[in-house]
DNA sequence: TTGAAAGCGATACCAG
DNA sequence: CTGGTATCGCTTTCAA
């Protein structure tokens, strides 16, 4: 293999400046767009890469990214951005420096949040789309049109987001059709709650739920599709009417982390017992009814992970000026009161933990780390 | 935060030069104790990091890290190397020379794929230790004795080694006794297939699934633990003889990739009808069994992951001279008839061909990646 | 054993 | 809009 190719090359063979060369690689500006098309086209046949080493030992300032996530109800955002720390420093190389915004709930924070880190000067952003449908219209508003976005959790579609990093709903949802047909022999009928339908995420799970289920479990039947609109109040109110109008449901598939009130509501109807349940996620109140057998399982979403490769998606963008893919989807994985206690060992502590801690060196979720 | 420290300001506080410095922090050769004291004491106390761009961009020779490890009979191995191959390039400077060595089968060509790597001057090595207990001779012979070695998948205690990076063997034990103990019902007796008890993996496996399956489902009863020594011959002899002196086996736990002739000799005596089965690990014979219904889950390894965070670790003490920690494990995912297709569809078809393919850019085991 | 200086390949800045 | 050159922090080499 030869020598690599650089910018003095590239400069050579145009008989032009590598000052040149660079504005017409990475800048766009302050240059004739007739030299630039040359350059680009001349760095092309070269097959011209560039020497990130050298790039990050001469620039100056580093990228700033936003992270714009929720403030932790549970843990899941506390992870995920843990995992974005995490992974930030592991590239060894600090060439970025991470923003991180908060905001208290779906409606309230997010776009003051977003406008910040605009305003800021932030060269990307990592965020939960709380409002999918709004995030459009904001990077519309935004003067600089091109910055990329990485959502995290949930899509927003057709915003002009860069990526989407989350769990594999179809794998989630058939995945909890399975074992509760499993579970429950084969026969009953099920329920299914979601936040709200028209988040894609929460209809695929149902969506891939229903469809296992009919396929491998046709003794067992979706009766009914609860959307509780992450409101604890709602939840417990329509879990009950659910349980009052099927007394003789067998099993539930939460899909959101939304599960307690379910549970309570089951719990102060006397139904408890007779369920089978299927949550999602992991925090210590479900430690609890797992380990007491109330919820047979439940599905994690390696918030961690989900952080970890939002910032490699970024900063793959960041340097190669492209994505290899703009939906990255992780498979989940799933806790049971057998593997639970094991589980938590190998979280070394974030799931329990109240407050976000740091010097842990996880390399992935649910691996465990023994110096 | 103040400006970071530099191996000028290190030479400059004991007026000596970079290249003393450089020696005392580097090379350890050709220079005086006490001065390597000094300088040593001074990069601590003034908290020196080094510059990895600047190290990367100055350096002329790259370090090689030797891959050796089993060719591949599934494909676990290949998505092993797959996984190392991608971490390396993920990392972005490519300051790494990757040389993979393969052998045959446990007990040939290990050793000498390990000294080739140590003759070539080898700075690294990833390795599955077939041999374990012979690692450490290894290890002593060699001259450069100092040299890291990452074990992948199979741990070689007292070895030497660095780190070991596997899969969780109590969560993949524990999680099939809590799925085979639901499955059956709470009642019944199984048997756990494993290569070796002695070897740890395994030998884990098995005790957290029989703990668990005590202390879960009291009513089932592990009547058998066969050792298959990693043998087709054997192990279909074995499950022969396993099916007729248990005629009421009600499960099975198959902890390694050696399924197949278990699968085979149930099928042969009539009796895999009513056993349910968990194996370990996926490929396109299992995939088949998994569909029809023969399989009812499986314990994925993740070799993909196993292999990237080896690298990971590596890179790690490479650059920091230490690890983070000597065991990283892994939690495996769960594999059902209801999720196979969707896992498979993310797998990229990793899975499914037959000889390893380059260019996909899934950035996790069952991470599905849309352009 | 140590010092001095020349790279590595980008970016940044100042002149023109 | 373009050219020239200093610079980033480390490694490497050559002299002393």
């Amino acid at each position: 293999m030869a020598r690599p190719i650089t910018v003095y090359d590239i400069a050579a063979a145009l008989d032009v400046s590598t000052g040149t060369v660079h504005r017409a690689l990475r800048n766009g500006e302050g240059i004739n767009p007739l030299t630039k098309k040359k350059v680009l086209s001349m760095a092309k046949s070269l097959g011209y890469r560039p020497n990130l080493a050298a790039r990050y030992l001469s620039q100056k300032k580093k990228t700033k990214i936003s992270i714009n996530t929720l403030q932790g109800t549970t843990s899941f955002w506390d992870d995920v951005r843990d995992g974005i720390e995490e992974e930030a420093k592991a590239q060894g190389i600090d060439s970025v420096q991470l923003e991180f915004r908060t905001f208290p709930n779906l409606n309230e924070g997010d776009e003051a949040a977003f406008n910040a880190a605009m305003k800021n000067g932030s060269d990307a952003v990592i965020m939960f789309p709380s409002r999918p449908n709004l995030l459009r219209g904001w990077l519309h508003n935004s003067r600089r049109s091109g910055i990329p976005v990485v959502c995290v959790a949930t899509d927003a579609p057709d915003s002009g987001r860069l990526a989407l990093v989350s769990v594999d709903t179809n794998v989630s949802g058939s995945l909890a059709a399975d074992l509760i047909g499993r579970f429950c022999h084969g026969v009953g009928s099920v329920a299914v709650t979601l936040s709200d339908r028209g988040i894609t995420e929460h209809a695929e799970k149902r969506d891939s739920f229903q469809s296992t289920l009919e396929a491998l479990h046709p003794g067992m039947k979706l009766v009914a599709t609860v959307e509780d609109h992450d409101d604890e109040a709602e939840t417990y109110a329509k879990s009950r009417e659910l349980f009052a109008s099927h007394p003789d449901l067998a099993g539930i598939y939460i899909t959101t982390e939304d599960s307690m009130p379910v549970i309570r509501a089951a719990r102060d109807m006397g139904v408890l017992g007779k369920l089978t349940i299927i949550t999602t996620d992991l925090f210590p109140a479900l430690v609890h009814e797992i380990r007491n057998g109330a919820v047979a399982a439940t599905i994690f979403q390696r918030p961690r992970t989900q952080g970890r490769m939002a910032f490699r998606l970024l900063h793959e963008y960041l340097v190669e000026g492209q994505v290899s893919s703009q939906k990255l989807t992780l498979s989940p994985h799933l806790i049971t009161r057998g593997n639970l206690e094991y589980f938590l060992k190998g979280l070394s502590g974030a799931v329990e933990r109240s407050s976000p801690r740091r010097g842990s060196h996880v390399l992935d979720d649910s691996a465990s780390a023994t110096a």
